[in-house]
DNA sequence: TTCATTTACTTGTATATACAACAATAATAA
DNA sequence: TTATTATTGTTGTATATACAAGTAAATGAA
């Protein structure tokens, strides 16, 4: 069985996106307790971080679209974690006391993820598997984007 | 502006997904010439390379949910490329010739996108970080599953 | 043999995410 | 100043993926 599946785990679109997918499934688990998303759950805490960050920064910070983000920040200002300032073609987004006070518990989730992923792998190989994912991906952002 | 982001790349969650979404999208454009999206094209290789391999083996192999492998069948069924065959309650899946023809053009897509990133990231850090997530991601497998 | 349990897959529904096309605004050049 | 271009963000539409609930078949126990 492992035979078949060796051609395909040398591939790095494979092997990231499997490892992805139970990194998503148990974020998903940690931060139920907090009943937002864990890609809500981050925006939420860069918005508490920096209030009156740009819908911009918010998608380079996070590298997602910025499509991605608007349709993040509907929910995240329907359910009144934040709102957005409009000012001409500029947005810029401002926790709301609901967002402030869910900080706590936010990154009180983000420790259990965290106590979660190291227990599975170990600390230093969740470390060193952190730090290259994020080296690599900012050499595909230099690419990548700019074609 | 990187200092902003420190606190999130640390995070094995936050980097994971960035890279994931990074190589998904270098993935797509590598096998558009073939037609199909790159989770649509290892399926079919598998399929080609297993012909008769059970729905669950896939599911099992590609590390994919069930429900995620009949939605996916679905599709290269209904374009062709391969049947279900059923028996009982087992399914198993045999290639078309417009599938089996396809082989040699979805191998080449592979690798393109092999070739692709090894560029980006250099042939002995690809190399190394797709293993570390090939055996991380098998970590995984055997906790998070089993719940 | 019949009933209960487990297995294998599918369907309904929801989510995150993306791309492409669009609007509205700002910046720049003429 | 006006016209063009670039920037910023949103909408329309599509995709992959997941979970939970359902169905049907196989297996095991009584």
């Amino acid at each position: 069985m492992n035979d078949s599946r060796n051609a395909y785990c040398k591939c790095l679109f494979y092997s990231a996106n499997a490892l992805t997918r139970q990194m998503n499934r148990m974020a998903e688990t940690a931060f139920k307790p907090c009943g937002l998303s864990p890609s809500h759950a981050f925006m939420m805490m860069l918005v508490n971080n920096e209030p009156g960050i740009a819908a911009g920064s918010i998608a380079t910070v996070l590298m997602l679209q910025p499509s991605t983000v608007t349709r993040l920040l509907d929910k995240l200002e329907k359910g009144k974690y934040l709102k957005r300032v409009i000012d001409g073609k500029y947005v810029s987004v401002v926790p709301l006391r609901k967002g402030v006070l869910m900080q706590n518990q936010i990154q009180q989730c983000w420790s259990v993820l965290y106590a979660d992923y190291t227990g599975l792998l170990g600390k230093e190989q969740a470390t060193r598997l952190t730090n290259q994912l994020y080296a690599s991906s900012l050499k595909f952002e230099n690419t990548v984007h700019s074609i």
